[in-house]
DNA sequence: TAAACATATGATTATTTGTTCATATGTATA
DNA sequence: TATACATATGAACAAATAATCATATGTTTA
Protein backbone atom coordinates (compact mmCIF):
# COMPACT_ATOMS: atom_id res chain seq x y z
CA UNK A 1 0.00 0.00 0.00
CA UNK A 2 1.33 3.59 -1.05
CA UNK A 3 1.89 6.16 1.66
CA UNK A 4 -0.65 8.34 2.14
CA UNK A 5 -3.67 5.57 2.03
CA UNK A 6 -5.01 5.94 5.99
CA UNK A 7 -6.71 2.92 5.53
CA UNK A 8 -5.41 -0.42 5.56
CA UNK A 9 -8.57 -2.22 5.30
CA UNK A 10 -12.71 -0.80 4.94
CA UNK A 11 -13.11 -1.13 8.57
CA UNK A 12 -11.68 2.56 9.20
CA UNK A 13 -15.38 3.87 9.82
CA UNK A 14 -16.17 1.43 12.57
CA UNK A 15 -14.58 2.73 15.44
CA UNK A 16 -13.50 6.38 13.61
CA UNK A 17 -14.40 7.60 16.63
CA UNK A 18 -12.14 5.61 19.10
CA UNK A 19 -9.66 6.40 17.01
CA UNK A 20 -9.93 9.62 16.53
CA UNK A 21 -10.21 10.04 20.33
CA UNK A 22 -7.01 7.93 20.87
CA UNK A 23 -4.76 9.72 18.40
CA UNK A 24 -5.36 12.63 20.40
CA UNK A 25 -4.39 11.29 23.88
CA UNK A 26 -1.12 9.18 22.37
CA UNK A 27 2.30 10.72 23.89
CA UNK A 28 4.51 12.56 21.60
CA UNK A 29 6.97 10.85 19.46
CA UNK A 30 10.05 11.79 21.55
CA UNK A 31 8.63 10.52 24.77
CA UNK A 32 7.81 7.43 22.60
CA UNK A 33 11.42 7.02 21.34
CA UNK A 34 12.95 8.02 24.31
CA UNK A 35 10.91 5.30 26.36
CA UNK A 36 11.82 2.52 23.91
CA UNK A 37 15.56 3.31 23.76
CA UNK A 38 15.64 3.30 27.50
CA UNK A 39 13.84 -0.21 27.87
CA UNK A 40 15.84 -1.23 25.30
CA UNK A 41 18.90 -1.02 27.43
CA UNK A 42 17.08 -3.75 30.10
CA UNK A 43 17.04 -5.74 26.95
CA UNK A 44 20.05 -7.45 27.06
CA UNK A 45 21.32 -10.15 29.56
CA UNK A 46 24.79 -8.87 30.12
CA UNK A 47 23.38 -5.27 31.35
CA UNK A 48 20.70 -6.96 33.10
CA UNK A 49 23.45 -9.22 34.84
CA UNK A 50 25.48 -5.95 35.32
CA UNK A 51 22.28 -4.28 36.81
CA UNK A 52 21.75 -7.24 39.35
CA UNK A 53 25.13 -7.24 40.11
CA UNK A 54 24.94 -3.26 41.53
CA UNK A 55 21.65 -3.79 43.41
CA UNK A 56 24.33 -5.58 46.02
CA UNK A 57 26.98 -2.89 46.11
CA UNK A 58 29.18 -0.94 44.00
CA UNK A 59 31.85 -2.52 41.85
CA UNK A 60 34.53 -2.28 40.13
CA UNK A 61 34.68 -3.18 36.14
CA UNK A 62 37.82 -5.80 36.19
CA UNK A 63 35.84 -7.43 38.95
CA UNK A 64 32.76 -6.88 36.57
CA UNK A 65 34.49 -8.42 33.68
CA UNK A 66 35.44 -11.99 36.20
CA UNK A 67 32.11 -12.03 37.76
CA UNK A 68 30.57 -12.24 34.38
CA UNK A 69 33.08 -13.92 32.38
CA UNK A 70 33.24 -11.70 29.69
CA UNK A 71 36.17 -9.17 28.77
CA UNK A 72 36.86 -5.82 30.18
CA UNK A 73 36.18 -4.06 26.40
CA UNK A 74 33.08 -5.84 26.58
CA UNK A 75 31.79 -4.72 29.90
CA UNK A 76 32.91 -2.01 29.49
CA UNK A 77 30.91 -1.29 26.63
CA UNK A 78 27.97 -1.96 28.15
CA UNK A 79 28.92 0.24 30.86
CA UNK A 80 29.15 3.13 28.49
CA UNK A 81 25.53 2.38 27.33
CA UNK A 82 23.76 2.26 31.16
CA UNK A 83 25.74 5.22 31.79
CA UNK A 84 23.99 6.88 28.54
CA UNK A 85 21.15 5.89 30.06
CA UNK A 86 21.41 7.28 33.63
CA UNK A 87 20.78 4.22 34.66
CA UNK A 88 24.44 3.78 36.51
CA UNK A 89 27.15 6.51 37.61
CA UNK A 90 30.65 5.66 38.23
CA UNK A 91 32.98 7.28 40.49
CA UNK A 92 37.32 6.95 39.98
CA UNK A 93 39.02 5.48 42.93
CA UNK A 94 42.91 5.63 41.70
CA UNK A 95 42.86 3.14 38.85
CA UNK A 96 39.88 1.95 39.30
CA UNK A 97 36.29 2.74 38.19
CA UNK A 98 33.77 2.04 40.27
CA UNK A 99 30.00 1.85 39.08
CA UNK A 100 26.90 2.00 41.02
CA UNK A 101 22.64 2.15 40.47
CA UNK A 102 21.86 5.76 39.55
CA UNK A 103 18.22 5.47 41.16
CA UNK A 104 15.98 3.10 42.76
CA UNK A 105 14.26 3.12 38.98
CA UNK A 106 15.93 0.14 38.08
CA UNK A 107 15.07 -1.89 40.67
CA UNK A 108 11.44 -1.32 40.39
CA UNK A 109 11.79 -2.15 36.71
CA UNK A 110 13.64 -5.23 37.16
CA UNK A 111 11.29 -5.87 40.16
CA UNK A 112 8.15 -5.59 37.82
CA UNK A 113 9.32 -7.52 34.95
CA UNK A 114 10.36 -10.71 37.51
CA UNK A 115 7.04 -10.49 38.57
CA UNK A 116 5.88 -10.75 34.87
CA UNK A 117 8.15 -13.73 34.09
CA UNK A 118 7.16 -15.55 37.03
CA UNK A 119 3.84 -15.52 37.02
CA UNK B 1 42.03 -13.20 25.66
CA UNK B 2 41.26 -17.12 24.91
CA UNK B 3 38.39 -18.37 26.77
CA UNK B 4 38.92 -19.79 29.99
CA UNK B 5 41.33 -17.43 30.92
CA UNK B 6 39.47 -16.14 34.18
CA UNK B 7 41.54 -12.93 34.53
CA UNK B 8 41.07 -9.95 32.48
CA UNK B 9 43.40 -7.75 34.18
CA UNK B 10 45.55 -8.30 37.34
CA UNK B 11 43.27 -7.44 39.74
CA UNK B 12 41.22 -10.03 39.99
CA UNK B 13 42.51 -10.19 43.56
CA UNK B 14 41.42 -7.24 44.91
CA UNK B 15 37.86 -8.21 45.08
CA UNK B 16 38.08 -11.94 44.72
CA UNK B 17 35.77 -12.26 47.96
CA UNK B 18 33.35 -9.95 46.55
CA UNK B 19 33.33 -11.10 43.23
CA UNK B 20 32.75 -14.52 44.80
CA UNK B 21 29.83 -13.51 46.85
CA UNK B 22 28.32 -11.91 44.23
CA UNK B 23 28.12 -14.83 41.75
CA UNK B 24 26.35 -17.03 44.26
CA UNK B 25 23.85 -14.52 44.52
CA UNK B 26 22.98 -13.82 40.57
CA UNK B 27 20.13 -15.46 39.51
CA UNK B 28 19.94 -18.13 37.05
CA UNK B 29 20.47 -18.16 33.16
CA UNK B 30 17.34 -18.83 32.31
CA UNK B 31 16.05 -16.19 34.61
CA UNK B 32 17.79 -13.33 33.40
CA UNK B 33 17.49 -14.66 29.88
CA UNK B 34 13.42 -14.28 30.22
CA UNK B 35 14.00 -10.95 32.20
CA UNK B 36 16.08 -9.46 29.20
CA UNK B 37 13.68 -11.08 26.40
CA UNK B 38 10.56 -9.29 28.22
CA UNK B 39 12.79 -5.70 28.17
CA UNK B 40 13.33 -6.38 24.30
CA UNK B 41 9.53 -6.36 23.73
CA UNK B 42 9.47 -2.96 25.66
CA UNK B 43 12.30 -1.57 23.44
CA UNK B 44 10.64 -0.87 20.47
CA UNK B 45 8.98 2.41 19.79
CA UNK B 46 5.69 0.89 17.93
CA UNK B 47 5.34 -1.98 20.35
CA UNK B 48 5.51 1.05 22.86
CA UNK B 49 2.79 3.07 21.46
CA UNK B 50 0.23 -0.35 21.02
CA UNK B 51 0.04 -0.51 24.46
CA UNK B 52 0.00 3.12 25.20
CA UNK B 53 -3.51 2.65 22.97
CA UNK B 54 -4.51 -0.57 24.76
CA UNK B 55 -4.12 1.69 28.24
CA UNK B 56 -7.56 2.87 26.92
CA UNK B 57 -9.26 0.40 25.85
CA UNK B 58 -9.07 -2.75 23.57
CA UNK B 59 -9.05 -1.74 19.91
CA UNK B 60 -8.69 -4.06 17.07
CA UNK B 61 -6.35 -4.37 14.58
CA UNK B 62 -7.29 -2.33 11.61
CA UNK B 63 -8.05 0.44 13.97
CA UNK B 64 -4.46 0.11 15.54
CA UNK B 65 -3.20 0.33 11.71
CA UNK B 66 -5.44 3.54 11.06
CA UNK B 67 -4.15 4.57 14.54
CA UNK B 68 -0.31 4.10 14.25
CA UNK B 69 -0.31 4.81 10.61
CA UNK B 70 1.32 1.35 9.85
CA UNK B 71 0.45 -1.35 7.59
CA UNK B 72 -1.32 -4.29 9.13
CA UNK B 73 0.96 -6.60 8.80
CA UNK B 74 3.00 -4.63 10.75
CA UNK B 75 0.83 -3.87 13.24
CA UNK B 76 -0.28 -7.59 12.98
CA UNK B 77 3.38 -9.28 13.73
CA UNK B 78 4.18 -6.54 16.55
CA UNK B 79 1.06 -7.51 18.26
CA UNK B 80 2.70 -11.46 17.51
CA UNK B 81 5.67 -10.48 19.92
CA UNK B 82 3.46 -8.67 22.97
CA UNK B 83 1.15 -11.64 23.02
CA UNK B 84 4.05 -14.13 22.96
CA UNK B 85 5.72 -12.19 25.82
CA UNK B 86 1.94 -12.47 27.84
CA UNK B 87 1.69 -8.58 27.48
CA UNK B 88 -1.50 -8.39 25.59
CA UNK B 89 -4.16 -11.11 24.92
CA UNK B 90 -7.17 -11.13 22.53
CA UNK B 91 -10.59 -12.14 21.42
CA UNK B 92 -12.37 -12.56 18.32
CA UNK B 93 -15.98 -11.05 17.94
CA UNK B 94 -16.85 -11.77 14.36
CA UNK B 95 -14.22 -11.03 11.92
CA UNK B 96 -12.37 -8.57 13.53
CA UNK B 97 -10.12 -9.68 16.75
CA UNK B 98 -9.66 -6.99 19.70
CA UNK B 99 -6.20 -6.86 21.94
CA UNK B 100 -6.43 -5.92 25.16
CA UNK B 101 -3.35 -5.66 28.20
CA UNK B 102 -2.93 -8.85 30.32
CA UNK B 103 -2.28 -7.61 33.52
CA UNK B 104 -1.21 -4.44 35.44
CA UNK B 105 2.75 -4.83 34.97
CA UNK B 106 2.20 -3.34 31.76
CA UNK B 107 1.37 -0.32 33.17
CA UNK B 108 3.50 -0.18 36.20
CA UNK B 109 6.33 -1.13 33.94
CA UNK B 110 5.68 2.10 31.47
CA UNK B 111 5.31 4.28 34.32
CA UNK B 112 8.35 3.56 36.18
CA UNK B 113 10.50 4.28 32.83
CA UNK B 114 8.33 7.29 32.20
CA UNK B 115 9.25 8.66 35.87
CA UNK B 116 12.83 7.71 34.43
CA UNK B 117 13.32 9.69 31.41
CA UNK B 118 11.41 12.61 32.91
CA UNK B 119 13.46 13.38 35.72
C1' DT C 1 -20.89 -21.93 -1.80
C1' DA C 2 -18.50 -17.98 -3.62
C1' DA C 3 -16.89 -13.52 -2.67
C1' DA C 4 -15.35 -9.98 0.43
C1' DC C 5 -13.29 -8.70 4.53
C1' DA C 6 -10.05 -9.01 8.74
C1' DT C 7 -6.15 -11.00 10.48
C1' DA C 8 -1.92 -14.00 10.52
C1' DT C 9 2.41 -15.49 8.77
C1' DG C 10 6.62 -16.98 5.94
C1' DA C 11 10.45 -15.03 3.28
C1' DT C 12 13.32 -11.21 2.20
C1' DT C 13 15.88 -7.05 3.07
C1' DA C 14 17.84 -3.19 5.49
C1' DT C 15 19.11 -1.71 9.91
C1' DT C 16 20.54 -2.24 14.50
C1' DT C 17 23.47 -4.13 17.86
C1' DG C 18 26.83 -7.01 20.94
C1' DT C 19 31.33 -8.77 20.91
C1' DT C 20 36.10 -8.79 19.51
C1' DC C 21 40.49 -6.81 18.43
C1' DA C 22 43.63 -3.20 18.53
C1' DT C 23 44.77 0.80 20.62
C1' DA C 24 44.17 5.17 23.18
C1' DT C 25 43.53 7.53 27.65
C1' DG C 26 44.14 8.04 32.46
C1' DT C 27 46.43 6.88 36.97
C1' DA C 28 49.90 5.17 40.14
C1' DT C 29 54.48 3.72 41.24
C1' DA C 30 59.33 2.47 40.77
C1' DT D 1 59.77 10.17 33.80
C1' DA D 2 59.24 5.53 32.19
C1' DT D 3 56.55 1.56 33.01
C1' DA D 4 52.66 -1.08 34.39
C1' DC D 5 47.97 -1.26 35.31
C1' DA D 6 42.81 -0.12 34.70
C1' DT D 7 39.53 1.59 31.77
C1' DA D 8 37.61 3.59 27.39
C1' DT D 9 36.80 3.57 22.56
C1' DG D 10 36.87 3.13 17.31
C1' DA D 11 36.42 -0.24 13.56
C1' DA D 12 34.87 -4.57 11.88
C1' DC D 13 31.99 -8.53 11.82
C1' DA D 14 28.25 -11.64 12.97
C1' DA D 15 23.70 -12.12 14.82
C1' DA D 16 19.17 -10.27 15.80
C1' DT D 17 15.19 -7.77 14.22
C1' DA D 18 11.40 -4.60 12.18
C1' DA D 19 9.05 -3.48 8.03
C1' DT D 20 7.52 -5.07 3.51
C1' DC D 21 5.45 -8.08 0.18
C1' DA D 22 2.91 -11.94 -1.03
C1' DT D 23 -0.15 -15.07 0.48
C1' DA D 24 -2.63 -18.13 3.74
C1' DT D 25 -6.28 -18.65 7.28
C1' DG D 26 -10.57 -17.59 9.35
C1' DT D 27 -15.21 -15.29 9.36
C1' DT D 28 -19.31 -13.27 7.46
C1' DT D 29 -22.75 -12.41 4.04
C1' DA D 30 -24.90 -12.39 -0.47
Amino acid sequence: MAIGDVECCECTEVHEDKVKLLSGQMPGEDELCDLAELFKVFGDSTRIRILFALFRSEICVCDLAELLQMTQSAVSHQLRILKQARLVKSRREGKQVYYFLADDHVRTIIDQGLDHIQE
